[in-house]
DNA sequence: TCCATATTTCGATATTTATCGAAACATTGG
DNA sequence: CCAATGTTTCGATAAATATCGAAATATGGA
C-alpha cells in the first residue's frame, strides 16, 4: 500500500461523523447499510452524509452498490487491512506497536 | 482512548510532510531526532516543518525537548499503540482486520 | 403517468489547513 | 556583549474542507 493511499484513508477517518459512520459499517459488517440508515443514526441531514459517504468512498475505505431505491455503503475490510499494516510496518517501532499482544493468543474483541 | 484522541492523531498522520516525519521519527528511535534534521531530510523550510511537528506533538504523537540549541522530536509510541488499538477494536472486523502478513509483505515504499 | 421515496449534486458560505519569508526568541561560544 | 546557530512565531495568502437547504436524479408502485 502506498503512502498517498494511507494519507487518504487517514484523512478519510479523521473526522468525527467519517469516523462514526465507518464504525456503523464495521458493525453492519459485508452486508451494509443504506446511507439513509446511516444519516439517520448520525443525526445528519442527508445531503451532508451523502458527502462524507462519497469521501470514504473515494478513499477506499467503502464500496457502494445501488439496491432498489437505497444506496448500500459497506466497509471494506481489504483496505483498512492495508491500511494497518502499512502502520504496523511504518509507523510502530517494532512489533511493540502491534495491536495483537503476544500475550494475547490472537483477539482483542472488546476492551 | 477516546474517539476525538484519535481523531486529532489520524490528521496528524494525515497529511504527506507529517507522515514522513513521523516515519522518520519512529526510526530514529527513542532518541529522537532535531527540528532543523527532520527539515533537511525533507527538504521543507523550517518554518513548514516547525508547523507541522507543532500538529504531531499537539496530536500526542511526538514530544519535544530543547537540548541545547536544538529541539529534539520523538515519536510517542504509547500514543501510536493506542490508537492502533482503537482501530483494532472499533474499525476493524474482529481479528480479521490485523495485519498478520506485516513481516513477510516485503513492500517498503518511500514516503 | 404521477407521486412518493431515497439519495446525490449544486451553490453559497464559514472554517480550517498549508505554505513560506521575515522577524523574534533562545542558546552557545568567542 | 556580540555574533552565529537552531527553531519558533507572525503575517499574509492560497487551497481544501465542512455545512446544509434547494433542486435534480433514480427507482418503485398505484
Amino acid at each position: 500500500m502506498q503512502p498517498d493511499t494511507v494519507i487518504r484513508a487517514l484523512a478519510a477517518l479523521a473526522q468525527e461523523h467519517r469516523l462514526a459512520a465507518f464504525r456503523l459499517l464495521v458493525v453492519a459488517g459485508p452486508e451494509g447499510m443504506p446511507a439513509g440508515a446511516i444519516a439517520d443514526e448520525l443525526g445528519l441531514p442527508a445531503s451532508s452524509m451523502s458527502f462524507h459517504l462519497a469521501q470514504l468512498v473515494h478513499a477506499g475505505l467503502a464500496t457502494q452498490r445501488r439496491q432498489s431505491r437505497s444506496i448500500i455503503y459497506a466497509a471494506d475490510f481489504d483496505a483498512m487491512r492495508g491500511v494497518m499494516g502499512y502502520l504496523t510496518d511504518n509507523c510502530c517501532g517494532g512489533a511493540s506497536c502491534s495491536p495483537v499482544d503476544s500475550e494475547n493468543s490472537g483477539e482483542r474483541s472488546a476492551a
